[in-house]
DNA sequence: CCATATTGTATCGTACGCGATATATTGTTA
DNA sequence: TAACAATATATCGCGTACGATACAATATGG
């Protein structure tokens, strides 16, 4: 048996996982605002700065139009954002908040920072050991992004 | 604005894009193996331990059966592993490594530790701070699971 | 100014994840 | 042991991710 193969040596599981876990705690709270976890990256991408093309918002999480595309798709026809074509050039959609997307954040706000909070109580981990774990995942994410 | 919902402070966001972006690194190998990612989790818990119920494969990945099962039957199609009814008991499907799936071992020792390796050589991070980060996601991880 | 390359978005196909549900087998208990 | 609960797996539906492709609008070079 290769160590070098072991689940149990592998960041790239524990990644996984944890986002997968991460993403399911989230899921309850944004279950009743009526979003999934992708669409509420793309509204908070939004609440920074409203009115954005596709590719902006898909540039700003790192995905591909043809994932974002879709989303926007299915984020529309629930009244939380609304796209129209570009002024100066016609091939992009312009993407703005509704007022039903612009609610989202005072919930999101309400809801979101205290459960997350509960949920991770029990999590040894301090402040400071959170924004050092930010730091080196943002420096993998800089080593990998092309 | 709050900056609790703020993109740049969130841990989850950048699990999620340093997973996406570290799974992609491994794609191009895996590919040429015939597999995606979730399968080379798979084929890790069974290089680790063959012939395991779907149940046991699920709960070492974290997974539900729901996501492990299709996963299994195509890999089944794709003649890396094979399935057969439990002997005690009928209701568990034994699964089981071909002699291709356990090829693959090789194959990936081969070329995975050195490519990602490769890959992440411009990354600032020593080997002590992998093994925090794999603590930390493994404190974490320990917390959320229920 | 026109042919061509590039860009912005959309569409299609495949493979996850996962909630909900179904079904067969086993365990338990009255 | 018959009825019922629990367990192991499978199926279905929906929403991502992403490679591949298509198409319209814009930019560019001759």
């Amino acid at each position: 048996m290769h160590a070098e193969l072991q689940l149990d040596n592998q960041i790239c599981f524990r990644l996984y996982t944890a986002t997968r876990l991460i993403t399911q705690a989230y899921t309850p709270i944004l279950t009743k605002l009526g979003i999934t976890y992708p669409q509420y990256l793309v509204l908070m991408v939004l609440w920074e700065k409203d009115n954005q093309p596709v590719n902006d918002i898909a540039h700003r999480l790192l995905l591909e139009t043809n994932t974002v595309t879709p989303l926007l798709q299915r984020m529309e026809k629930q009244g939380i954002v609304c796209r129209k074509k570009g002024e100066k050039d016609k091939r992009q959609q312009i993407v703005s908040l509704t007022a039903k997307g612009k609610e989202l954040e005072k919930k999101a706000f309400a809801k979101i920072p205290s459960s997350m909070g509960d949920q991770l109580s029990a999590c040894p981990l301090k402040l400071e050991d959170y924004k050092r774990l930010a730091q080196e995942l943002d420096s993998i994410i800089e080593t990998l992004k092309k």
